[in-house]
DNA sequence: TCTGGGGTCCTAGGACCC
DNA sequence: TCTGGGGTCCTAGGACCC
């Protein structure tokens, strides 16, 4: 039977800016989304003063006069540390499934020492290398993992390391303590849907059938349920070569009612996008784009949008995206309401190697084609990006996001790398 | 005044084919 | 004039994740 591990970072975001700042070590910190709009990451003194995840600024700003630090995201910064994460793990562990940016699956199958303190071993030696704190949970499958690791948030008599493996009546025990709503795979709905046939815990969950649990419900479910009895239904492997979607979405920074800042926020999604698309070398064939007005503001009247359109050809040509964008939004815009988000999404997305030239493709555009983009993406990449941007794009940024508390890229830039000085 | 930005998987149902 | 049923592909939308 496999030995499973997740190993996943304490309050990520917040504790990579604490890396870079010693000076913000054991303060309450609190990271804010794009546009400094809500809470996405607090340290643990910044919990104990109450923020609460995804709480909107305006709600806690007052505690900012009580010591409370705050920081714009700097995604970039997490990535590189994230990065460096895995590149650790992958030294301590016999594979490594990175799950998201502050997760990772371990295969610590044959490992021959006791695996709690082979799990301190790793918190040990990620800190030593990284200085991020870690916390690993040890089980027989991805969700009982998953559900080890939240125990180790929980109780910090363990040290951030539980291990449930082969050990079934400490699971029991464990998942007699979790509420049913923490186990993962088990959202919002179907919480409401177990909570009204009175199971609570994740233990009742892991006690029902699988085959009755997918006829009422689904699949999805049915797998959760099996995994908690310790039988392996979740995949080891995805295949995250390519990406089935791309998407580039943002708030803008102040809503507009202006058609030229509205859709110069919708070109800049798109060429990022098609970046993003190009990085992976495949191609997308699918486009959707969508934008809306403000969700919470109950007082202006709502327009949303949001609209599909096929390609004849996949490609990665932005200029190809940004006719279809101009097409759906001539045809969708209204005036007189104030847009507040804008973004769009790239489907039906194959790698470039098996890309099918259809009867009328032009091989000679093609071609044409991969030379423009080549050259943007290197002239972007060289003089920093939006050196060249399309025609639509606002030169004044009219629609960037707020982004003010934003800490240095500590990692990716010469200019932002620490100085020491003495 | 101010409320994130990415992703995945599954299913139902329509279009189309033979 | 009568007008089937099975299969596949695709998309929209929902639920979930971090």
């Amino acid at each position: 039977m496999k030995v499973i591990a997740l190993c996943d970072v304490n309050n990520c975001f917040a504790s990579s800016e604490q890396v870079f700042d010693p000076l913000i070590m054991g303060k309450p910190v609190v990271v804010l989304s794009n546009n400094d709009g809500c809470a996405i990451a607090r340290s643990a003194e910044a919990k104990r003063m109450g923020v609460k995840m995804g709480q909107p600024f305006f709600q806690f700003q007052h505690l900012v006069k009580q010591g409370l630090i705050v920081r714009s995201a700097n995604f970039p910064l997490y990535a590189n540390l994230s990065e460096r994460i895995v590149s650790v793990l992958e030294t301590l562990a016999f594979d490594v499934v990175p799950y998201s940016i502050d997760e990772s699956f371990l295969d610590l199958t044959g490992i021959s020492s006791d695996l709690t303190a082979y799990g301190q071993y790793i918190r040990n030696i990620v800190y030593r290398h990284t200085r991020m704190p870690v916390g690993v949970g040890v089980a027989e499958t991805k969700t009982l993992a998953k559900a080890a690791n939240w125990a180790t948030k929980h109780f910090p008599a363990f040290k951030g390391v539980v291990s449930i493996y082969q050990q079934p009546e400490r699971r029991a025990k464990m998942l007699s303590m979790m509420p049913v709503g923490e186990v993962w795979g088990v959202g919002k709905q179907m919480t409401r849907h177990f909570e009204s046939m009175k199971i609570k815990n994740a233990y009742q969950l892991s006690q029902m059938d699988p085959e009755k649990v997918r006829k009422q419900f689904n699949v999805v479910i049915a797998r959760t349920v099996a995994e908690l009895q310790g039988i392996e239904s979740v995949e080891w492997e995805s295949d995250i070569d390519t990406n089935r979607q791309i998407i580039s979405s943002k708030s803008i920074g102040t809503k507009t009612d202006d058609k030229h800042i509205l859709f110069s926020a919708i070109t800049r999604h798109v060429s990022n996008a098609c970046k993003k698309l190009r990085k992976q070398n495949a191609v997308a064939q699918y486009f959707s784009l969508f934008y809306r007005t403000s969700r919470f503001n109950t007082a202006e009247s709502e327009y949303s949008v949001s609209e599909s359109l096929p390609l004849s050809t996949a490609t990665d040509d932005t200029r190809e995206f940004l006719k279809l964008a101009h097409k759906i939004f001539d045809e969708t815009y209204r005036k007189g309401f104030r847009y507040a988000k804008a973004g769009c999404v790239l489907s039906s997305i194959t790698p470039k190697s098996q890309q099918q030239s259809d009867l009328f493709c032009n091989d000679e555009k093609t071609k044409q084609s991969e030379k423009t983009m080549n050259v943007l993406d290197a002239l972007n990449a060289k003089f920093g990006k939006s050196t060249i941007r399309f025609g639509g794009e606002d030169l004044n940024c009219a629609s960037e996001a707020k982004s003010q508390w934003r800490s240095q890229n500590y990692m990716s830039d010469w200019a932002d790398i620490p100085k020491l000085s003495v």
